[in-house]
RNA sequence: GGGGGCGUAGCUCAGUUGGUUAGAGCGUUGCGUUGACAUCGCAAAGGUCACAGGUUCGAGUCCUGUCGCUCCCACCA
């Protein structure tokens, strides 16, 4: 048998472990070799990281979770399979390779399109590459051969098949709409990728008069920046204002029709500056009459409230930005500059013509491009847009009917709240990379060639293919039809939304849609709910009729220490998960992963720069106990080797009994746990029960009496419990376990090839009847040996002095018989001067413990004088009979009349175990 | 404006159908190392569970309010 090193080495075992694994194809749903009837089916479809270069720590929580989900539920016994993938993410990794491109001075912008599409092909292998590369180094056992790419040939079939199936059914609509128009990226972006600072961001408000016209001044007489251009005007309205350059495209001003102060201003008009029109005063009740000025400026093609009162009041649409956000020729004396630039000078021209009230100082909420931060500008476009209303209704109704059950509870609310008020989807992007709309329309030579055309054909085709809209064309156009496809691809969540199914191979009827849909589980981040989750829901029901998983089990997020987002503007707060497995092992990273947090709730993570290197307390303390079950097993192993076991698979000791019983306890616990998402809750008790129960007790206990079967079950057993939590660990362990244990000694789980696919322990199997809780017979030995050395650390008594006892252990007598090695090594007390009888006489000059099942009586000669131990049980008989009073009381009151009789039952054992004390104390005092 | 979350030991956090002596890790203090492990062992100190009410025999846990921090959603210029 190999040696097992001194501590153990992660990189000595990961990548080989994983590579073992992958090789065998354990991973695949069809090679499990223990299933469980009961136990059904366990899917999940892995939230596809984006190709836009490596993965985070989110992603390494991400990983740790459904890694741990996948193989619990595997080692169970469930039908299990995880299915990997990635996502193109659209305007994300666009962007990413255009800024690669400017680099080298290159622009989107000089390119053919299928030049520019090879290039962010190259990205996308490079980042695909990156990013299996580090989910492999965590561990993730995911079916490799079902792996998905969101633009894959099968994923964007299945994505086209989506949009026809909605735009046949009239759900996916094109329109002229406002949308939020990112200037930076010249695309549309959904209401979704707009992101605003809660407190706003510091900016102006500037109140500026627009003069009235009346019938003494009909309008400026001098040129705008002459200085003049007011001359003669003698009524005013004055408005405020964010954004100046807007000005330029007002076509009225608007205001309460309640507000007083206006009422006489309604139906006048006002000229608008520098542009010289004409604009209504109209009023609407939109109007705050409370904010600014209580009037306000309508810019119907540039605001989304303006958009709106523009369309009620039938107000001219003037647009005076292009795509850029540069000013347009609309934009009069302005056209050609940047809008910031124009609302400077324009801001400045005011001033001068003396129309700029005043500025204030405003924190203003800027909508900004989640993935630019440029400032997003309101803008009238053609887009394509998908309705929701039916769709969210039905994904709401999954989770209120319990189809689909959120996990943790309070997410159902956000749930309703986004779904309830729901706003159809603007699916168009006006990129490159990504799903290309597979509309066709028919190219507008043709149809100025046939006039009647455009009244009575149509012109535009949704077809799966451009065969099959040059089929449809046909018919309509006759022969020689030319179409083009509509340039702009879908929004990126759109190929995501079908993910559950589209890497199942839908729309086609697969085996493994039949036997893996609907998913049993999706796991993700509470920050893509909506982004993501719902979408999801919504398109699945719609499309497949079935909500495509029905447990949603949402992560928090990683923080930094300060709680912040983890940036890449402060590295030094950042933290890569290769960085901590390169430091700690993947199972290190792993456990306080899972341990660190409750469900739901947000993970900071506190980073420490020591010597330039990265540490992580929490981790460490992870890493620490893999090695600490790693000795563990070291000791085992050595045990096995040497061959020195006792009662071999006869008698089991108390000992015995007791670890088994302890172990049985713990997979009963831990498996309730898991079975109800408490992970961290279960990986805190399966912790527990390695560190203090099998390392710190019963491999002591070994060291006097082995019992090499118990110990290889435990250990067994123990590793299975662990695995999910800690699987490259437990995987090698458990090799070496194996190889070592021949014979009797071996367990039921090792004739499985591997750790992974062995079953997971069942608490039935560790118990060994017979004797009545030897957890409570032991808590008397363990009270008593924590006792003694509790009293030798408060003497300072040296640890190598062995020291006389006399135990009065009643009928807990064989137990303390039985323990009699254990109770001399671990309390170093002297073999040959310990006492266990059911009674002994009190010694004089001893110290007394009342430890209620029994008194120990250390006679510490020289150590102790009579005054101070008097002194000592005085005290300690203050307080127990202090707790005595007032557990009378309590049982006295109306709890003893009220409570469940198991916690009255629980109360009285208390006090009766109070009682025992007091009485041993009692004597004590007397004899002394 | 609406809705969440958090506030528990010096620090980071657990504590899920309310059960009466509130836990862990790290840190601190004392003792300890020739045999599984110093990435360790033994022991100790340390908390009016943010605050104020309420429900209950019983509240860290449920309800109401207040304060502090934080996040999400929302078209007040």
């Amino acid at each position: 048998m190999a040696e097992l090193s001194k501590t153990y080495d992660p990189k000595a075992v990961e990548d080989r472990i994983y590579a073992w694994w992958e090789e065998s194809g354990a991973f695949k749903p069809e090679s499990q070799l223990y299933l469980d009837p009961d136990a059904g089916r366990f899917v999940i479809t892995i939230p596809p990281p984006n190709v836009t270069g490596t993965l985070h720590m989110g992603h390494g929580l991400t990983s740790a979770i459904e890694d741990l989900m996948t193989r619990y539920h595997r080692m169970k016994g469930a039908r299990t399979l995880w299915v990997p993938g990635t996502d193109h993410a659209g305007i994300a990794t666009q962007a990413i390779v255009e800024k690669n491109l400017a680099k080298q001075g290159k622009r989107r912008q000089d390119m053919s399109r299928s030049d520019f599409l090879e290039e962010v092909w190259d990205w996308k292998e490079h980042s695909h590459k990156i990013i299996t590369n580090q989910q492999k180094k965590l561990g993730i056992s995911v079916d490799w051969s079902r792996e998905a790419f969101t633009m894959d040939d099968k994923l964007s079939f299945a994505v086209r098949t989506a949009f026809k199936q909605l735009y046949d059914k009239g759900l996916i609509y094109r329109d002229t709409r406002m949308v939020n128009w990112d200037p930076v990226q010249l695309t549309g972006v959904s209401d979704l990728e707009v992101e605003t600072e809660d407190e706003g961001e510091p900016g102006s408000l500037w109140f500026v008069r627009y003069p009235i016209q009346t019938n003494r001044w009909a309008g400026p007489r001098n040129d705008w920046g002459s200085g003049q251009w007011a001359d003669g005007a003698t009524e005013w309205i004055t408005v405020a204002t964010t954004r100046p350059e807007t000005i330029l495209g007002d076509t009225a001003v608007m205001v309460n029709p309640d507000d007083e102060r206006y009422t006489h201003r309604v139906a006048c008009r006002a000229i608008l500056p520098a542009i010289g029109r004409e604009v209504p005063i109209i009023s609407d009740s939109a109007v705050d009459m409370s904010f600014g000025t209580g009037a306000v400026k309508v810019t119907p093609a540039h605001d989304f409230t303006d958009y709106d009162v523009g369309k009620r009041h039938h107000l001219n649409f003037v647009e005076v930005m292009d795509a850029t956000a540069r000013m347009n020729e609309n934009a009069g004396p302005y056209a050609g500059l940047d809008r910031f630039a124009c609302r400077k000078q324009l801001v400045a021209d005011l001033e001068k013509e003396g129309l700029l009230v005043k500025v204030e100082p405003y924190m203003v909420k800027l909508g900004r491009g989640q993935r630019s931060g440029a400032v997003i500008e309101p803008r009238i476009s053609l887009q394509w847009f998908c309705n929701m209303q039916g769709m969210a209704q039905a994904a709401g109704d999954a989770v209120r009917e319990g189809r689909i059950k959120i996990v943790p509870e309070r997410f159902e609310k956000v749930w309703f709240n986004w779904l309830d008020n729901i706003r159809d989807w603007c699916i168009s992007r006006q990129l490159w990379w990504g799903h290309q709309i597979p509309v066709w329309y028919v190219k507008p030579s043709q149809q100025a060639g046939q006039p009647d055309g455009l009244n009575h054909l149509p012109t535009q085709y949704c077809a799966l293919t451009e065969a099959d809209a040059y089929r449809e064309a046909i018919k309509d156009w006759g022969e020689g039809v030319a179409l083009e496809q509509d340039p702009d691809v879908l929004d990126t969540w759109f190929s995501s939304g079908l993910w559950p199914f589209s890497t199942l191979g839908w729309p086609n009827d697969t085996a493994d849609m039949r036997a893996y849909y609907p998913n049993t589980m999706l796991e993700t981040g509470y920050d893509i709910i909506f982004f993501w989750v719902a979408r999801m829901v919504m398109l699945g029901i719609e499309l497949t009729g079935e909500a495509p998983f029905s447990t949603v089990y949402l992560h928090g997020l990683i923080r930094t220490a300060d709680g912040k987002k983890m940036s890449k503007s402060r590295p030094d707060k950042a933290v890569d998960p290769l960085e901590m497995t390169d430091v700690y092992g993947a199972d290190a990273l792993r456990f306080y992963l899972v341990t660190a947090g409750a469900p739901g709730n947000d993970i900071k993570i506190d980073v420490k720069v020591v010597d330039g290197k990265k540490q992580v307390e929490r981790i460490e303390g992870a890493r620490n106990f893999a090695n600490k079950l790693w000795n563990a097993a070291r000791f085992v192993l050595s045990k096995l080797a040497a061959g020195e076991e006792q009662d071999r698979g006869r008698h089991p000791s108390l000992a015995d009994q007791w670890i088994a019983a302890r172990l049985s306890e713990t997979i009963r616990d831990v498996r309730r746990l898991m079975d109800d998402y408490q992970y961290g809750e279960a990986g805190r008790l399966i912790y527990d029960f390695i560190w203090n129960d099998f390392c710190d007790w019963y491999l002591e206990f070994s060291k006097l009496s082995l019992n090499a079967g118990v110990l290889v079950q435990t250990l067994d057993a123990a590793l299975r419990l662990l695995h999910p939590f800690m699987p490259y660990i437990t995987e090698e362990i458990w090799q070496k376990l194996k190889e070592a244990a021949g014979g009797e000694r071996r367990v039921p789980s090792f004739e499985f090839p591997a750790l992974m696919l062995a079953p997971y322990p069942k608490a039935a199997e560790a118990q060994i009847p017979n004797l009545p809780s030897p957890i409570a017979a032991m808590a008397s030995v363990q009270d008593a040996i924590r006792a003694i050395r509790n009293v030798r650390s408060e003497y300072n008594v040296p640890q190598d002095r062995r020291i006389p006892a006399q135990i009065s252990a009643g009928n807990r007598r064989d137990t303390f018989e039985a323990m009699r090695d254990a109770i001399a090594m671990l309390a170093r007390v002297d073999a040959s001067a310990l006492t266990i009888a059911e009674s002994v006489p009190a010694p004089d000059q001893a110290v007394t413990l009342a430890l209620g099942e029994a008194t120990v009586y250390l006679p510490l000669a020289g150590l102790v004088d009579l005054a101070a131990e008097k002194k000592r049980l005085g005290d300690e008989l203050a307080g127990i009979e202090a707790q005595i009073s007032k557990s009378e009381a309590l049982l006295a009151s109306d709890f003893g009349k009220r409570a469940p009789a198991a916690v009255i039952e629980k109360e009285k054992a208390k006090l009766t175990d109070l009682q025992a004390k007091r009485e041993q104390i009692q004597a004590r005092l007397a004899t002394m």
